[in-house]
DNA sequence: ATACTTTAGCGTAAAATATACGCATAGTAT
DNA sequence: ATACTATGCGTATATTTTACGCTAAAGTAT
């Protein structure tokens, strides 16, 4: 038995920011695909695990750390890549974009945040992936407080429901969503408050990992 | 760049047969853990996709094939296979047991069905690989019908409901669970009547597809 | 200053869904 | 015949979801 398939791995990298949805994609510095938009990936070194190397390949290409990543998928179509045989361990991750500050290095000749709506034309089959990213993303945040992995560690209830509203596509009725989230008994209320132009000023919140873990141990599950 | 990394396919095959759930194994044949049970699998060849490389490999190994395939997770920790870097590819499938004969061949001196409950000590890492089969079936089936792939094309409501309170591992009403399948509209009553031993004959039903797919399209989905 | 607009936050009624369970039916076993 | 068993239908109650009215606290226009 002689395989020669080579493995890699690739990343979907969601931000939000004031009601945006946005993927981080470099532009490839060599061939195939020079000077094309790809998401940010590359090959699995032999000693390192898969999210070692994904790691590794976002800090170099991108220079961001992420704090959310899930495996999602992974691509074997024999011909998905010029070069030969490549199957590649999609993941998707979730960052605050203003956490990090992005930069292009090694193979990618620059970095940048797409708006998901406005997303240029993709290298191999990373629109696929993305495509596969974007619909576990929309699935997941029904059942699984990940949306607060995009959001500051302090915001107040309305980024959150404008979050969640953008993502499921259709408008969340403010009182009940508020009902319903705080029903769940994840989120605490800090004591000091933000004014943000017109409008009444609103209270801060943070996640309570902590207390999410100890629910969802207990089988209770989140739901939106 | 130069990759020394190996890539296999493997799979949770389950199957279920009067209120117990089975999984297919098979005996190795060779070294690594020789005469050691482990989910059926192998290599992938240079020009077949990964799913085409394990429908070959379970034709190999068991004599089946899978009706119901589905990517489950792909298993990659640098030190899980003795004969170097192994990235395994795990997906599990659903088959009626009797739909198939199964018979050992190639690396396979041996292959057998496990009740659930009794499973052997397993090679590699498969023990894991399994765990997160079982937990993605038992979740999976609240909200896709595949049950329906475990059952015969014609069968009475209670299997179905034995089966899904078997998979549960809860009582289920069974007025409450029939209305709510039925309610469902994807499951034809056909003409025909099936009498086990004592009690009322029961009416037999079919599971429809098409009608399924038509409310899937339309966002209508399918909860248990 | 006053009226108007904007965002936040609380509550209640109605509609829809889920749960519990009673009872007739159509067969087999004795 | 009589008892027993699994099937199949229906109804009352509890729970959850949905719709939406109303007040509060800020900014903005006149």
């Amino acid at each position: 038995m002689q395989q020669s398939i080579q493995l890699s791995v690739d990343a979907v990298v969601f931000g939000y920011e004031a009601g945006n949805i946005s993927i981080l994609l470099i532009k490839r510095k060599y061939e195939p695909f020079k000077g094309k938009w790809a998401i940010p990936g590359g090959f699995v070194l032999d000693n390192e695990s898969l999210e070692e190397a994904l790691e590794r390949e976002l800090k170099e290409e991108t220079g961001i750390k992420i704090n959310y990543l899930e495996q999602l998928y992974t691509f074997g179509k024999p011909n998905r890549d010029p070069r030969g045989r490549v199957v590649s361990i999609a993941y998707f991750g979730l960052i605050r974009p203003n956490a990090f500050k992005i930069y292009a290095s090694t193979d990618a000749e620059q970095v940048q945040w797409f708006n998901i709506d406005e997303l240029p034309e993709l290298s191999f089959d990373h629109k696929e992936i993305l495509d596969a990213a974007i619909k576990r993303l929309k699935g997941k945040i029904t059942y699984e407080p990940i949306g607060f992995e995009l959001l500051d560690t302090k915001f107040p209830f309305s980024d959150l429901e404008k979050l969640y509203s953008t993502l499921l596509g259709r408008e969340v009725d403010r009182r009940n969503f508020r009902k319903k989230i705080m029903g769940l008994n994840v989120l605490d209320e800090l004591d000091e408050k933000v004014s943000k132009g017109s409008g009444r000023p609103a209270n801060l919140f943070q996640f309570n990992q902590k207390r999410y873990f100890h629910l969802k141990k207990e089988g209770i599950i989140f739901e939106i």
